[in-house]
DNA sequence: TAATATACGTCAGCAAAGCTGACTACATAA
DNA sequence: TTATGTAGTCAGCTTTGCTGACGTATATTA
């Protein structure tokens, strides 16, 4: 099939699943602080994104969730009432509205954080900077078109 | 915080949303071939598990993607009567059932997988063998507890 | 052997999170 | 001014998750 043994078909299609479990479980661990705040899996997904993304407009957030914009802003609006998420209009284009997190939504994402972070540094302490710094260089190539 | 660079809050926060992006990315790509079945993302993770595991009990299932019993049920039964999940009794204990994928199941696991594949494949080609093994590596120290 | 525990399945009902389509409000660009 | 683009909303639907209760077959244990 191909010479390089990590591009054979059972390698990859192990990865895939392996993504999956990864995501899984990593995605679940802060069940309870959400449940405590009566959020659910879509409101953690929008708090990390915002999180990781200060100032997303809700364009990009719809593309980078893969959901309509009714699905987001269901939950979006949610958030806003709360005062987790703080939205502001873009000086050069008054369409968009560019997202935040207040610094309840800091607090927040913060306590969610806490507990989803530990798996990973587990896994990290586990590993060399080498192996790290791996892990992050191909989970952009995967994400990068 | 910390001696590591790569333990620092603000590399793993930024992971974490990378693997959100990354697995959100790569179970998209296959859309097509699950609405031509009539299959949602349940289905889609129920068929990726099972045949990355082949011969997995229920109980066992449900860890992978917690999720209820219940929930696992209306979806794994529509993929039994559609023949593309079999169930055997386990030998030894009679009251497993062990879950394979049916040729019927294999076939339509390979489309789905021919999708998925791509976006990997690209970012493999991209990188070398070493960061692809560290990346899978990693990948299994997050899933472990 | 009889009681208990376990694995799986099922019924009923509910909640969360996704979807489509149609429409409005406002801002920008042509 | 008109057309296009961004965001928000209403209505209704499907899918995917949940809880609780119960049934059946098989194992285990007292």
């Amino acid at each position: 099939m191909n010479d390089f043994l990590y591009l054979r078909e059972n390698n990859i299609k192990e990865i895939i699943e392996l993504m999956l479990e990864a995501y899984t479980n990593s995605y679940s661990d802060p069940y309870d602080i959400l449940k405590k705040n009566s959020f659910g899996k879509a409101h953690h997904r929008l708090i990390c994104t915002v999180d990781a993304n200060p100032g997303i407009k809700v364009a990009n957030l719809i593309k980078k969730l893969k959901i309509t914009k009714q699905s987001l802003s269901r939950v979006l609006q949610e958030l806003i009432k709360k005062q987790i998420i703080s939205q502001a209009k873009e000086d050069i284009d008054g369409r968009q509205r560019l997202l935040h997190l207040t610094q309840k939504g800091k607090k927040i994402s913060d306590e969610i954080f806490d507990k989803q972070k530990k798996r990973v540094i587990e896994a990290f302490k586990k590993s060399d900077s080498k192996e790290v710094l791996n892990f992050k260089k191909v989970l952009k190539k995967i994400i990068a078109e």
